[in-house]
DNA sequence: TATAAACTCTGTATCAACTACAGACACAAG
DNA sequence: CTTGTGTCTGTAGTTGATACAGAGTTTATA
C-alpha cells in the first residue's frame, strides 16, 4: 500500500533485485557498506526503492561485470556523487583497471598453456600412474 | 639443536617457507585445514619439517600456481595419498580445471574488450564530463 | 655470560564480496 | 482466517590466506 504513494516507480527490495539481477541480500549489503543510499521506508519498515536507486544499482552491476572491485566502484561513485568529476579521473581509474585485467589475462593464459601441456601427456586411462603427478609431485609417497 | 638429530634435511617452518616460497603463516594454515600433515615437534614445540614435507608443499604450490583451488588440491592429494589413483582420475580433475580456466579467460577477454572500447571513447581530459560515465550511468545525478 | 635480535608458538581478527540463516513481523490470496 | 511468501534484523559462514598480540625459544653479538 505504501508503495503506491507518491511514485509509480516505487519498488520493494525483491523487485529491485529482479530488475537488476542483483541478489536481494547483496542490496542490503551494498547499503550497509555505503554504496547504496539508505532508502525511505514504509511504516512497517520495508525499504522503498525508486528510479534513482535502480539506475545507481545498475551502474554498480555494470562495473562489477567489468571486473571492477568494490573499492574501484566506490571511487567511481564518489566521483559521480561529487558531481565534479573530470573525464581524466574516470579514464585513469578505467585504464588502471584495464591493466589489472590484462595482467590476470596473462596469468591465466600461462596457466592454460601449462595445464594443456600437462593434460596432453596423459593417457587418461585406468592405470595406476600418471605423468601429471610424476611432473608435479616427483617421488610422491 | 633438536634439528640436528636424525636427519640433515630437517627444517624449521621458516626454512621450509623460504624453500617453497610459501608464506610461513600459510604453512600453519595448510596444516590446520589438513593439507599438510602435523609435523613432529622439538621439545619446545617447534615444528620440524623434512624432505617429504618439502615435496608435498612444493606440489601444493605448483597446483596453486596453476590455479587449482584448495578443494581441487585436496582431491588430488587425496588421490595421491590413497596410493591408488589412476591416470584417468587425475586427468579428469585437470581437464575440469582447464575448462574453468578457459571460461575465466573468455570472461576476462570480454571485459578487456569492453574496457578498451570504453577507454577509447574518452579524451581523458580535465573536462567535467566523461563518455564512460554517460555509457554506464545514464542520467547520473 | 648477558642480553638483544630474530624466530616460533598459540589463538584470534581481518580482508573481499558476498551468501545464508534464524526468528520475528508484514502482507496478499484463497 | 490461515497459509504462503516477502521482508526485517543481526550474525555466521565461505575461500585463501595474512596479520597481529603476547609469550616463549633460540641464536648472535658484545
Amino acid at each position: 500500500m505504501a508503495l503506491k504513494a507518491d511514485s509509480r516507480s516505487a519498488m520493494t527490495r525483491g523487485q529491485l533485485a529482479a530488475q537488476t539481477d542483483c541478489n536481494g541480500e547483496t542490496i542490503r549489503y551494498y547499503e550497509k557498506i555505503g554504496l547504496m543510499p539508505d532508502p525511505t521506508r514504509t511504516a512497517a519498515g520495508y525499504r522503498i526503492y525508486r528510479e534513482a536507486h535502480l539506475r545507481r544499482l545498475s551502474f554498480i552491476m555494470r562495473l562489477r561485470a567489468l571486473g571492477f572491485t568494490l573499492k574501484e566502484v566506490r571511487s567511481l561513485l564518489g566521483l559521480v556523487d561529487s558531481d565534479a568529476y573530470t573525464c581524466g579521473e574516470v579514464h585513469a581509474i578505467t585504464t588502471e583497471h584495464l591493466a589489472i585485467v590484462r595482467q590476470k589475462l596473462a596469468d591465466l593464459k600461462k596457466m592454460e598453456r601449462s595445464l594443456d601441456k600437462l593434460a596432453a601427456k596423459c593417457t587418461g586411462d585406468d592405470v595406476p600412474a600418471c605423468p601429471i603427478i610424476d611432473d608435479l609431485y616427483p617421488g610422491a609417497a
